[in-house]
DNA sequence: GCTTTAAAAAGTAACCT
DNA sequence: AGGTTACTTTACAAAGC
């Protein structure tokens, strides 16, 4: 049965690792080609790597966050690769550094119309934030899974701030339970 | 103790000050934008129960203000634009949407989005259009808030729309550029809900 | 609170042809 | 009138102001 749930589409991953080593960031931004690096704007120095495209921020604490990657195993791969060159640098490197996911952004489609401003009476006010006038979608924050919903008049939605890949699933299902409940689906 | 004594009174001294400051504030826009006595009240109001909630450390008594006078036209049913109300506030736009929000949020107020016909009598006012206008506009969008035309679309852009077709449909002189004037919503966006309008209008008797 | 990164959704806007 | 680009919202980490 080919629901919601199968139209789920991971967008974006978030996460953040360490190699267990402080940085010089200029050594770093001279050696690493293509390597952004403004200490008056932020603190991190940006690296981007093209296969898998994500982008990550390294820190003199030579703690790592890596972003714009379209799954978990990309991360490790983007990762890895980057590992790999502060290796060949000579920066010592640990040998399995620990990674974490701290968010994943997904989209979906639940196959309908929706009437936003009736969505946002029937979910209840309380966990809904809905302005048109700033932003066309609804915001709806969901307890279990603990995500954040952007639910649009297309039918398309984002989920976001979950930490697996099975709360975008879990969090679609009960989305559109409560939607059908208010007989709000199609 | 002594200390204690004065902490209490410096802490009640200042929010009397902070208070009187934030009033005047309220009083000096809602006389900008034309608001009735009720909505000052009601923003009053609002303001004492952020001041008493201690939602105030950390944000500016401009930026709360304006939150709350943006709050209070939405709940009287006089809404005014986010862009109308940052014309006559001293903090900018974004800050107000942004503070307007969290003192929502905190406040629990469950300010629905204003209905976009509450926007049509100004508007009309102001370009001089007849009351038969402004009937048709509200008509307008009535039949297109049944055709589910409104989700996610700026209740001001629709407004705008709504009067210029109105306009049109009642062969009153207006144009896009007017109607843009007056409610701040480019000539684009005014031509596309324009065309949703007339179409969800053909649509009447279908589905 | 801000700074930077990434990505989706849909509406709005500025700019150019 | 159309097309492109860019900004609005959500979440999250990082170091420092």
């Amino acid at each position: 049965m080919s629901g919601p749930a199968d139209s789920i589409e991971i967008q974006n991953v978030v996460a953040s690792t360490g190699i267990g080593q402080e940085l010089d960031l200029e050594a770093l931004a001279d050696d690493l080609p293509g390597a952004d690096f403004n200490p008056d704007n932020f603190p991190g120095l940006v690296y981007r790597t093209q296969d898998p495209k994500a982008a990550a921020l390294i820190f003199r604490s030579g703690k790592i966050v890596c972003t714009g990657a379209k799954s978990i195993d990309d991360v490790h791969d983007a990762l890895g690769i980057i590992f790999d060159k502060l290796r060949e640098l000579k920066i010592p490197v640990d040998d399995e550094p620990e990674i974490t996911v701290q968010n994943i952004v997904s989209s979906a489609d639940l196959g309908h119309n929706l009437n936003l401003n009736a969505l946002a009476i029937g979910l209840g006010l309380e966990d809904v934030e809905y302005e048109p006038e700033q932003f066309p979608g609804l915001v709806y924050r969901m307890d279990e899974p603990k995500v954040v919903i952007l639910l649009f008049g297309s039918g398309k939605i984002v989920i976001t701030g979950g930490k697996r890949t099975d709360d975008a699933e879990t969090a679609v299902e009960e989305i559109v339970e409560r939607i059908d409940a208010l007989g709000l689906l199609g | 103790r002594l200390r204690k004594w004065n902490e209490r009174f410096r802490t009640r001294d200042s929010k009397e000050r902070n208070l009187k400051q934030a009033l005047g504030e309220i009083d000096r826009m809602a006389s900008a934008l034309g608001l009735p006595e009720n909505v000052r009240e009601t923003a009053s109001v609002i303001y004492r129960r952020a001041l008493d909630d201690d939602l105030l450390p950390g944000r500016s008594i401009e930026g709360v203000a304006t939150s709350c006078t943006y709050a209070a036209a939405r709940m009287a049913g006089v809404p005014r634009s986010l862009d109308e109300i940052a014309e006559v506030s001293r903090v900018e736009k974004s800050e107000v949407a942004r503070t307007y929000r969290y003192i929502a949020r905190e406040l629990s107020l469950e300010v629905k989005p204003a209905d976009p016909e509450q926007y049509v009598p100004r508007f009309a006012s102001e370009l001089g259009l007849s009351d038969e206008s402004k009937m048709r506009a509200r008509q307008l969008l009535k039949n297109a808030k049944e055709k589910g035309v409104h989700s996610g679309k700026s209740p001001v852009g629709l407004a705008a729309a709504a009067v210029y077709a109105a306009a049109l449909l009642t062969n009153e002189k207006t144009t896009q550029a007017a109607v843009s004037d007056v409610a701040d919503i480019s000539e684009v966006t005014i031509r596309n809900r324009y065309h949703e309008l007339l179409e969800a209008e053909e649509n009447l008797g279908l589905v």
